[in-house]
DNA sequence: ATGCATGAGCC
DNA sequence: GCTCATGCATA
């Protein structure tokens, strides 16, 4: 958690190895770099190139056009409500309906995946009493409730399922550094498992079959100099180890995670379930619901390790819980029928040129003060704290993005293979939670980023400039 | 699946 | 004001 990235001179702007890179092929930028990062206002040279989506992973897409000629436009267009359509950018959240993948949302009704509209279709069909709010959901002793129900046999609508799943192979432990405890807040109160499985402390068997190492087998995987690799943080065994909570005595290693991962996904998909159930079934089971999204990125493996294990254990005993059900379709009866009446931002939607512009800058200052900050509002026509927050989200991406392979020196020279950054801007390298190099001690919690983001990986991601320095 | 937003905790 | 965890909204 401790932010190291910060270098106590502050503004000081880090871009990072990636758009170093990037940056030396677009000169175009290098007006507006610069200690005092100067945001002349010249026009960068098809930034198309640098930004293109494709290469540049989740950039948006990029238009070969001048950044401000399109100042105007923005303001009118994007943020403030100018919105058009809307009236306001401050709503209030309608009511309790929730619809989209608030947890139950979803496809719920029915095991099977047709993702309907009908948002309240399982409460009111499924659970037309059953109904509390979040914090009122018995923590664990619903578990004893489950009542005997005869077989219910799913027959998961999204046949697909360890296919498409992008399941890396090996992602370095050494990733971080010991990782002391990792405390499970939330589960750590729970009690010792209540069904027959003791999810925690028997989780199903790794290597079941799902894919392993051989995403991208042919070796390529692991001619990445995967450093000292597979060390383990704490798999000691030891038993107080990392993530473990009180229940649970095991030491999650990197491996484990992934593997978890995967077996989670899959049978998430066997027994017909979704994403936003399972976030559902975790406020049943554990007082503490995930949103969709949340068990998404869980099983996409974007979240900190520290996060993973946190998850993992609830995770877990969910799916004992699934499995060993007779009748799964009982975890539905969660709802989440509060209504959330604060007000939330209507979220803002960016325009690829706009993307482009900021992505511009951030590959030039990954962190702006405020009075950089103000100088892109302007330039672009966006609220300061849009700006703020897209630096925040970009940054928080970046990191995930990041290669979480190894130490010593992966990331850095994952993308620079460029002239040195500039004095001012520190050692270049994501450092935090996706990057936990080597002087990372207690750091920030490191996105869990397997294997995933290797260089074959990565290269996809990037402008095809830069491939060719990474694979040669 | 992912972009933008929120809020807690921290510096 | 930043990071981090998390979620709403949307592509």
């Amino acid at each position: 958690m401790t932010e190291r990235e910060q270098s106590p001179t502050e503004a000081d702007c880090r871009p990072y190895e990636v758009t170093r890179a990037m940056y030396s092929q677009a000169p175009g930028l290098d007006a507006l770099g610069g200690a005092s990062l100067q945001f002349t206002h010249s026009v960068l040279q098809d930034p198309s190139l640098l930004f293109n989506k494709t290469h540049f992973n989740g950039i948006g897409s990029a238009t070969s056009q001048a950044f401000f000629q399109f100042a105007g436009d923005y303001k009118a267009n994007d943020i403030q409500g100018g919105d058009f359509t809307q009236p306001k950018h401050w709503y209030p959240f309608a009511a309790p309906e929730f619809t989209g993948q608030v947890a139950g949302a979803t496809a719920a009704t029915q095991p099977v995946n047709i993702s309907p509209p009908i948002a309240e279709t399982r409460e009111q069909i499924k659970m037309p009493i059953e109904v509390k709010i979040e914090k009122d959901v018995d923590e664990y002793g619903n578990d004893e409730n489950r009542p005997p129900l005869p077989p219910y046999h799913l027959t998961p609508g999204t046949s697909s399922v360890p296919t498409g799943m992008n399941y890396y192979t090996h992602w370095n432990p050494s990733f971080w550094p010991g990782l002391p405890h990792i405390a499970a807040p939330n589960v750590s109160q729970a009690p010792p498992t209540p069904s027959a499985s003791s999810p925690s402390l028997s989780p199903s068997p790794p290597g079941n079959g799902f894919g392993s190492p051989g995403f991208f087998n042919g070796g390529s995987g692991q001619s990445i100099p995967s450093g000292p690799t597979q060390s383990a943080p704490r798999s000691s065994g030891s038993s107080s180890g990392g993530c473990s909570d009180s229940e649970e005595e095991e030491t999650l290693t990197t491996e484990d995670l992934e593997q978890f991962a995967k077996e989670l996904k899959h049978k998430r998909i066997t027994l017909g379930f979704t994403q936003a159930d399972v976030g559902l079934a975790l406020g049943k089971l554990y007082g503490k619901m995930f949103s969709q999204t949340t068990i998404c990125r869980f099983e996409a493996l974007q979240l900190s390790f520290k996060n993973m294990c946190k998850l993992k254990p609830l995770l877990q005993r969910w799916l004992n819980e699934a499995e060993t059900s007779d009748n799964p379709q009982d975890m539905y009866k969660i709802e989440r029928v509060f209504v959330d009446t604060r007000k939330r931002k209507r979220r803002t939607s960016l325009e690829g040129t706009v993307r482009s512009a900021l992505e511009s800058y951030f590959v030039k200052c990954p962190k702006p003060n405020t009075l950089e900050i103000t100088h892109i509002s302007d330039d672009l026509g966006l609220e300061r704290d849009v700006v703020r927050v897209w630096f925040c989200n970009r940054r928080q991406k970046g990191k995930r993005l990041a290669l979480p392979f190894d130490d010593e020196c992966g990331e850095v020279q994952y993308y620079d293979q460029s002239p040195p950054p500039p004095p001012h801007m520190g050692p270049a390298g994501l450092q935090g939670q996706g990057y936990p190099g080597p002087g990372h001690p207690g750091g920030a919690p490191a996105l869990y980023m397997p294997s995933l983001h290797r260089p074959e990986v990565f290269k996809n991601a990037m402008h095809p400039g830069l491939v060719g320095h990474l694979t040669s």
